[in-house]
DNA sequence: TGCTATCCTGACTGATGCGTCAGTTAACTG
DNA sequence: CAGTTAACTGACGCATCAGTCAGGATAGCA
């Protein structure tokens, strides 16, 4: 039952984050963690300082293995395939999403810093991927956009939007819909085909 | 001291909302709405069932109060007007704006039924008032637009989007910038003039 | 095999916050 | 100006949960 101190953080962290997805931060106690992993609760703040600690150093988890995905859509071939796998990396799918977790997170982050920081850093990271997908596709003749910084932000926005409703609200937006809505946004802003876009979205 | 049931009830309400909008759903407690009405716990439970109806009654309030400002937008003279005026009473205000309440909503509404219900009610109801501006804007063949219900999804997305970044993280996105986006995506989308456009909504 | 450092337990404490209830006060009513 | 009803209080019961701690178990090492 014993094990290294690396492992069994990791294992806690990980524990966590499907505990924070299901019950969202402010009511995942020490003792859901614990009692998932058939651990005491000794055990968790014997690795970590406290519940505070725990949560934020979870989510910072969760937000590496999302950023670690990136470069899957920076190193597709063509700038088609990294704006289509950028956008499908980025959707919400049907399973083990970590978006509940997003979600939540924007709530929480108005009242903790910690939080806060992380969720702002992410954000970013997405605002940026897509920008040096849309860049490289401008450099190389692909796309045609007049501001890419704009469009961007305006294509994140547009997929925290409609993720909401698909996730929050499951009945108002389907991923299909999602998907093809996001695609003609990119398609306008880029002049680009939207239907070839939205092929490549579902292929990736 | 004492007041007709009425009377209290919305007294409590409003207080409820402004504690939310400081704290959070998860963070309220009864004491805080009472001992800032200077009121015993006591009266809460008197006239609110359990904490959870305190809750949801005070966000229903809210939702309503906020769908109340619809028809401002509708009466406008002009399409382009309603339309500005639509977008203006959609994005975030500096002061006492429900933003936070609505942010913190999607992250409770996924594990509540009550405020999830009305959480999806409110912003159904939102893209539906873009929806109708986009249509009678088309009527009078003053925008262009292939598909009104896409085109309205889309935008009330890119400003859901765009609040959680201006309210969150403060730093990654201003008010001027939001707007700005905004208003070139719907100027876009509905071929019109992007700065005319701008200039209205700055002035509603 | 025995020793030691590390990992881990489980029972405990203290704090917090919801909801209750017996009793009090204020407004209305005839 | 009683009498009655409705609004309200404040103290308490009770459950929950974060964090502590003294001691127990186990892996690795000599």
């Amino acid at each position: 039952m014993k094990k290294p101190v690396a492992a069994r953080r990791a294992e806690i962290l990980d524990t966590t984050c499907a505990v924070v997805r299901e019950r969202g931060f402010g009511a995942t106690r020490v003792q859901d963690v614990a009692g998932r992993l058939g651990v005491s609760t000794g055990l968790i703040h014997y690795h970590f300082e406290n519940k505070d600690h725990l949560l934020a150093e979870a989510f910072a988890h969760a937000a590496r293995l999302d950023t670690e995905r990136f470069p899957e859509a920076l190193g597709q071939a063509t700038s088609l395939d990294a704006l289509a796998h950028a956008i499908a990396l980025y959707a919400p799918e049907g399973g083990d999403s970590s978006w509940p977790m997003w979600i939540d997170a924007w709530g929480e982050a108005q009242r903790n810093e910690r939080l806060r920081a992380i969720s702002q850093e992410l954000d970013l990271a997405w605002m940026d991927l897509l920008k040096q997908v849309i860049e490289r596709g401008v450099a190389a003749g692909d796309f045609v956009c007049p501001d890419p910084h704009a469009t961007a932000w305006r294509l994140a926005a547009v997929l925290d939007g409609l993720a909401i409703e698909a996730v929050v609200h499951e009945k108002n937006v389907a991923r299909a819909e999602l998907l093809n809505w996001a695609a003609h946004l990119a398609a306008a802003e880029l002049q680009i085909d939207a239907a070839t876009l939205l092929k490549r979205i579902r292929a990736a």
